[in-house]
RNA sequence: GGCCGGAUAGCAAAUCGGUUAUGCAGUGGAUUGCAAAUCCAUCUAGACCAGUUCGAUUCUGGUUCCGGCCUCCA
């Protein structure tokens, strides 16, 4: 049985969608602005393991990641660069899907842009409007009520008059309530608007993932994630807008992500410290970093060091090691899948609140079951290594063939490598071991590890 | 100030009211010409103080420290 803790009710509960055959999970996507960092990363990440948990779970998913492709900070940052608003967004869309693949995320079923549903946010404002709950303000702006819906809070645990008395003080807008958000702004003159009954402007942020989440998934869905951050005030001012307009339930689970942090301090583009996925991509590969994600809870914080990206490389080679020089044919695994309880635990792990340390765990217990193997019964081990590349297509990992995986990022050519190999064999076969160390020597100091067996000598970067 | 989280061995990271988490590192052994890889064994835990309990790292209360949200943020 899945469990998934519920931000709403604060507890782990038992998963049942609305419909049986099918589930509709939307996720805040992207600003397109700027290359994404880690922090998306490991929004990405953690959704894509999900998304692929849920396929196995329930014959349909419906997963929907939106693109913000207008806001202030575009605005903003297409002017500094004086480039066209769509030429920055598609930009960085491209660059975002290039980090995506690299991590091998896989794309959601539909990825709406913000530019595309103004339509449908024009419904839901008119609606709010109809039913009293926004307002237009004297200088054209359009404010959602939060003292005219009553569930205001219940997300983010926070309460009106609490928030008020720490409110700061707003003197440009029109609003009647300090905490009232805006539903369509006003366009200054050289801003990019859409015309609208009130006026040329532009959608307020919240209101967008209102109106593509309802328009795709249904006034009433199953799954709403993000990074927690989004809890307040996004998620709950969703809440506000979707329930208010439609006078339904809008989301039964909302699940939230983790910060990747620095030092123990979150990774946010206000604080300065973050790295850009590309960038980390420069120092290792998109397996590590996926793996790095998964190796703690989504729901912890997760640390982002060398250290600790260096652990998630040495770990991803212990598993590849495994299965290295195994063949890969799947006869036998059903029934040693059946005969061990792997699989099942695996799959327990990940049904308990998407557990990846915990499933991952388990892919160390059998890369250990598979090396004891491996000597005793080749079919066995063959078997048993079928099963971990099988489980770790379940999370997005060890799907690439175990001998690139730890031959990668080596300078000197194959060619290379194996004439210094085979020099040292002779070398060896002659019992001059000063020169087989010498060349062994040599091969490490360029990051080249020798490994010899019973079948000959082979090597992986270090 | 209000509202939330967290504190696990050298490091990373989970589970769990009583039994080996797991990985890296360390130590001893097997294997190897020596290594590496692998296997076997093994050392390091549960911030602090009370309480509940036959028994708590796990439940309850308090203390200390750290982080997050309350403004844009994944």
């Amino acid at each position: 049985m899945l469990k998934i803790y519920n931000t709403l009710s604060k507890h782990k509960e038992a998963f049942q969608p609305i419909d049986p055959n099918k589930v509709g999970m939307y996720v805040c996507g992207m600003t397109v602005y700027d290359y994404c960092h880690m922090g998306h990363a490991r929004v990405l990440v953690m959704f894509d393991v999900i998304t692929r948990h849920l396929r196995r779970h329930f014959p349909k998913v419906e997963y929907v990641r939106n693109i913000t492709d207008i806001d202030d900070k575009i605005i903003k940052r297409a002017v500094e660069n004086k480039e066209d608003i769509y030429s920055l967004t598609n930009r960085f869309i491209d660059a975002m899907h290039e980090d995506e693949q690299a991590l091998g995320v896989l794309p959601p079923d539909v990825e709406p842009r913000a530019t595309d549903a103004i339509d449908q946010m024009f419904y839901m404002i008119e609606t709010l409007i109809e039913k009293g709950i926004a307002y237009q303000g004297s200088n054209g702006d359009v404010y959602y009520s939060v003292r005219d819906f009553e569930g205001y809070g219940k997300l983010s645990g926070k309460n009106l008059d609490e928030l008020e008395a720490g409110a700061r003080v707003d003197v440009e807008t029109d609003k009647r309530d300090p905490l009232d958000f805006v539903l369509w702004k006003m366009a200054k003159p050289s801003e990019p608007s859409w015309s609208s009954p009130w006026g040329d402007g532009r959608p307020g942020w919240h209101i967008e993932c209102s109106a593509m989440s309802c328009h795709h998934l249904g006034n009433h869905f199953d799954i709403h994630g993000g990074g927690m951050d989004l809890t307040f005030p996004h998620h709950e001012n969703e809440i506000a807008q979707s329930e208010g307009a439609n006078g339904t339930t809008f989301v039964n689970t909302w699940m939230h992500v983790g910060f990747v942090n620095i030092n123990d301090e979150k990774m946010s583009k206000s604080l300065g410290n973050f790295f850009t996925i590309r960038g980390v991509l420069e120092s290792y590969d998109g397996e590590t970093l996926r793996y790095f994600i998964m190796s703690s809870h989504y729901r912890s914080p997760l640390n982002f060091s060398d250290d600790n990206l260096n652990l998630a490389k040495t770990s991803l080679t212990r598993l590849y090691t495994a299965i290295r020089g195994l063949s890969t044919s799947d006869a036998a695994m059903d029934e040693v899948s059946q005969r061990f309880d792997f699989e099942s635990r695996f799959n327990a792990s990940l049904d308990d609140d998407f557990n990846t340390p915990i499933a991952l765990s388990i892919l160390f217990e059998l890369a250990k079951a598979i090396n004891s193997q491996r000597e005793k019964d080749i079919d066995q081990a063959n078997a048993l290594a079928q099963l971990l590349k099988k489980l770790g297509s379940y999370i997005g990992i060890l799907q690439t063939d175990a001998d690139s995986f730890l031959k990668q990022g080596v300078d000197l050519a194959d060619e290379d490598i194996d004439a210094k190999i085979k020099q040292r064999d002779e070398a060896k076969a002659n019992k001059d071991f000063a020169l087989s160390d010498q060349i062994r020597d040599e091969l490490t100091e360029l990051g080249i590890i020798l490994e010899d067996s019973a079948n000959g000598t082979s090597w992986r970067r270090g």
